[in-house]
DNA sequence: AGAATAGAGAACAAAACGAGAACATGCAAG
DNA sequence: CTTGCATGTTCTCGTTTTGTTCTCTATTCT
């Protein structure tokens, strides 16, 4: 079991490792644990990893790295099944888990947060986080990161039109859709998902 | 484990790489993150090789490849920043990872999907998955499973009227919103996420 | 008192860092 | 083809940061 600062230092170790990407130093530890000493913290770190909560190359400038602590998160949700309005929820056959990992997750994939009501009526809000899969082609009807003139990254929907032209639409009846020339506009990937947390 | 300079190179390499397609330049690269010396850029970026986060073809301009990161934790996707429309991509100061986990998981929480269009204007279309945390209180405006007589469910937003009086609102104009006593309904729970797969 | 533990801090070693020179390579303009 | 430019590569140098290992002292516990 850990001793209460064993249990500070493995706590800011993680947290600073999700807040930053990167391990702190030593000193950086000591800092947010009260112990001036670099020995000490190294003291502490080193128990830690003697008790095999952490993996650290010797020498390594910050290379720190959290091992499983029991109760990590499986990344799933239980699927209940289908609401409609005015019916009682009804399962989904062969269904019952919702792994997020497999809804949202695959290669050459990464998010971005959409700023603007550009694409509101595709239900893509100001705020809302989309995944996008980096790719240079797309269909039809496809959302896409698109650049403009090697310069303006935007979120539209894609159509081709005759004659070399792309139009790129908007989700939002305020505003117009633009047509441009094919090499004016370069695509830089398709949104594949999308998600939203409230508060 | 990254050290932060090394971190940031790898950020900046993903956003680049996102936005215009190609990798940075030493040279850009170094602008970006405050160091003039292409000889110590080309470190860091031979570091990351080493370390397995980017691949390189020797003497190719620009040739720069981002792998999986072997410190990317499972169930995350780099978050490369804001897309707003018509300007370049805007990196989101201390937050470059989306962790599912963080982003949707929590106790009592389920997924439901959604059937209709009765919540199209809150930006939930048909075919969404909702995250629902289960409790049996809302407060005004928020989005809810609620259940009429213990018989029907539906996914309203939820409104207190004078006199023991609960409206529930659809976000479509083509609906109406519906008034009952408060003893007719039970709230099962609150919106608190959505998420939609593309294809 | 004696043993165990924690923090401070010194001393050293290794790693990381930034700068910049010198050279190689690939590409495109002339 | 030649030249020039942008770019990548390989060095060296000096500095700073970081990790490691000590010893010393204070405190706690038995």
């Amino acid at each position: 079991m850990l001793t209460p600062q064993e249990h500070r230092t493995l706590q800011f170790i993680r947290r600073h490792l999700a807040e930053h990407g990167y391990a702190p130093s030593l000193e950086e530890i000591g800092a947010a644990i009260g112990v001036r000493s670099r020995g000490s913290v190294h003291r502490y770190v080193s128990r830690l990893q003697d008790k095999g909560y952490l993996r650290r190359a010797p020498h390594g400038a910050r290379a720190l790295e959290v091992l499983d602590g029991p109760g990590d998160p499986a990344g799933s949700l239980p699927l209940l099944g289908r609401i409609a309005a005015g019916r009682p929820i009804e399962a989904i056959p062969g269904q019952d888990t919702l792994n997020l990992a497999d809804f949202l997750l695959g290669p050459d994939r990464y998010a971005l947060q959409v700023v603007g009501d550009s694409m509101i009526e595709a239900g893509i809000l100001d705020g809302d986080t989309v995944v996008v899969r980096q790719q240079d082609r797309a269909e039809d009807g496809d959302i896409v990161v698109a650049l403009i003139d090697g310069q303006e990254a935007t979120l539209k929907r894609l159509r081709r039109c005759g004659g070399g032209m792309i139009e790129l639409i908007p989700a939002n009846a305020e505003l117009s859709s633009m047509v441009y020339s094919a090499e004016r506009v370069t695509i830089q990937g398709v949104v594949v998902g999308q998600l939203r947390s409230y508060r």
